[in-house]
This record gives C-alpha cells, structure tokens and sequence, in this order.
DNA sequence: ATTATCGTGTGATTTGGATCACACGGTTTT
DNA sequence: AAAACCGTGTGATCCAAATCACACGATAAT
C-alpha cells in the first residue's frame, strides 16, 4: 500500500490514522495479459488506480469499429467513469496490455473519503482539475488538428507508450486509420 | 447574490457566515452582446459563472478558422480552464453571444474556499466530476460519430442552444463546416 | 516444423466532407 | 431608399483520409 500513500500525499498529507482509513477502502489485484477489468454492460463497481503494467479504456461502435478513450499506465486512475459515476452500465472496455498491479475501489469509497476527510476530497478535485484540462486539449485536437499533428502531440505526450503499444491501438487513440498513421512517419 | 447561493446550495449547503464568506470573492459583471471576456494572450484572471445570456469560448488556428470548445448559458461556468488553472496566458477567447450578467472569480477564491470549507471543495468537486464526464462525451462523440450523429447528440442536449445561435457557430462546435450542417437537415 | 495470427508497411480506389462559388431574403447602416 | 452585411441554402469541384487489397517478417499456436 506504500505507493498509493505516496501517490496521494503527492497531493494531500495525511496522518496515518488517515491513511489507514483511506487504505481500507482499496484492493489489490493482479491482472494478466488481455484481462478485462470492465466489459461492456457490466455494472461498473470500480475505478482503478494502475500500479503498473499498461491499460486501455476503449468502446466499439455498432459496425465493430474500436475507439480508444484512454490508456493508463502507472499512476493513473482508470474507469468507465461515467457508468461508475453515474452507477449505470458501462458503455465501454477495459483491457490490460502489459500485465502488472491495479488499485481498486467503489464509489463509495470516493464519497465516504471525500466526506470524512477534507484532504481527500481536496485529493479528488485536484486529480479532476487536471483530468478535465486534459480532456479540454484532447477535444481541441480532435478538433482542428491534421492526423499529422495529432500523432506528434501524442508522440511527445507519451513517448514511452509509443513504443509499448501497438500503432494500430495508437491510430484507435488519434482517431486515424491504421494505414494513415503508417503512412506519417514513412512519408 | 441570491442565484449564487442557490446554485452553490444545489450541490452543498451553507449557513449564513459560510456563503458570505463565498460571496465575498464573487463580482456581478453585466455584459453587452459581442463583448469579450477572455482574449488570446491575455492573462486568465477569473472563471465566470453565467447568470444568463450567451456566450462562446473558443480558440483560432493559424489559417484563423475557429473552433468553439465551449457554449455557457446559465447556470455554466466558464474560463480558458487550462490558462486558469495553470495561470497561464489565454489561447482562447471568450465571446458574449446574448447579452447577459455573469459572476466572476480568481483561482484564488477557488482554492482559499476550497481549504477553507470542505463544503465548497465538495461543490467544485462535484462541479469537475460533472464537466469529466461531459467531456468524455464529447471525445467519444469527435471519435466516432458521422456529422449527421453529432447533430442529432447537439440537438438533443441542447434544443435551446440550437435556437438561440446561429448555424455556423453550432457546425464550430460540432468540428463540421457550415454547408455540411446545413446539408444534414435539408437532406 | 508447419501452420495460423499479429503487427506493420504500402499500393490502388473510393468517398465523405471541405472548399469554392453564388444566390437570396432579412437586418442594420448611412 | 440604397447600400452593405449577415445568416443560410445549395450546386460544383477537390482532396485528404478511409477503405480495400496484398505482402512479408515475426511471434505464437498445434
């Protein structure tokens, strides 16, 4: 439990008192290659906190098309957020691509933290403050941005998981086809 | 003050002393019809919550085409959320479209009420898990959905936007062009 | 060892939407 | 009242990227 200490007082210190608290509410697990944490219609009991190995949250369109929503890797928190949010059925995937160890815990867990421990809701909303600027430059690039320029801003994004993930999940990523993003580095 | 109050106390009550505490760091500003709020360059200062009237926040690209990330109306807070968080310099701007009244803010009311009263940390809280979500939509929606779908997802979210703003605005928001837009409703 | 499957590159063809161009009625301007 | 501008529709053309098709080496499976 030590690196999810760390990854919170990264934000917010706390007491160990309040971290044994905190720690009650998250498991461990192990996840194997090409295990999925969340299926499309499950209930979403769980966001998931990446210890290590890497991840992807992605949804099929009705003619089987996949569309990646997010990948994580270590410290990074993971779910079809608006089924967990929202308590409704997940529209979407999560699949594990490089084995490793998640952090898992309901929303309850969120709430209560939140509600007894001003440090942690504090924890919460900077951790959201910064998802949603992220989420704010992505809907720009998608947008008004060229494959050509989507590709360099992942490319300097995340350079590590350029090399770890296949091109084919990284054009369900930019929302470009397979061929079109082979051709961007070729030409 | 009285719609602040109420809108804060939707999501979180507060006694007397609490909201004049908040209402302390909010300014009332009336604003004509194209007037702006933010311009690229400038420093972000403060977020807005709409009171009413119309407004558009949205960003240029070196051929000066212009795409909108954002539409506020009532109720909405807005600001270029990256330059404010980061205290940064806009890249966007900020356009009233109806004229209207808005309150405004610093980041620094944000954090002081935050630390201050666990219950205004909840609401913003509250108020970014919301605005995630919504996002996350909308990266689904730029993803994978046909003009024709983005249309129909707009018109359903926001049948009143759809009346009050002109087509070419809607097709900025949507990421179309305004005779494709205009085709999708013709045909 | 041999056969699938996967990841990737690359050519040929198609196509949806952008762009360009113009029309026309409704406001606002002078 | 005439002139300029705005919002909107619509036809013609163009083009970037999707799609289709195939190749080939590397990894995984039987």
């Amino acid at each position: 439990m030590a690196p999810l200490r760390q990854h919170i007082e990264e934000i917010a210190p706390l007491t160990d008192a309040e971290f044994d608290q905190v720690q009650s509410f998250f498991t461990l697990k192990k996840v194997r290659k090409h295990q999925y944490l969340v299926n499309e219609g499950d209930e979403v009991k769980y966001e998931y906190l990446v210890l290590s190995g890497i991840y992807r949250v992605f949804y099929v369109d009705d003619q089987g098309k996949e569309y990646i929503v997010q990948f994580a890797k270590a410290g990074w928190w993971m779910s079809d957020y608006e089924a967990f949010f929202k308590q409704g059925k997940a529209s979407m995937f999560i699949e594990c691509l490089v084995a490793g160890e998640v952090f898992y815990a309901t929303l309850d867990a969120r709430e209560q933290l939140s509600k007894e421990l001003h440090q942690m809701e504090h924890f919460f909303r900077v951790k959201l403050t910064n998802g949603y600027v992220a989420q704010q430059q992505r809907i720009k690039l998608l947008l008004s941005s060229t494959p050509q320029q989507r590709y360099e801003a992942f490319a300097r994004l995340y350079p590590d998981l350029l090399q770890q993930v296949p091109k084919k999940l990284i054009a369900e990523y930019l929302g470009v086809s397979r061929e079109t993003l082979s051709r961007l580095y070729a030409g």
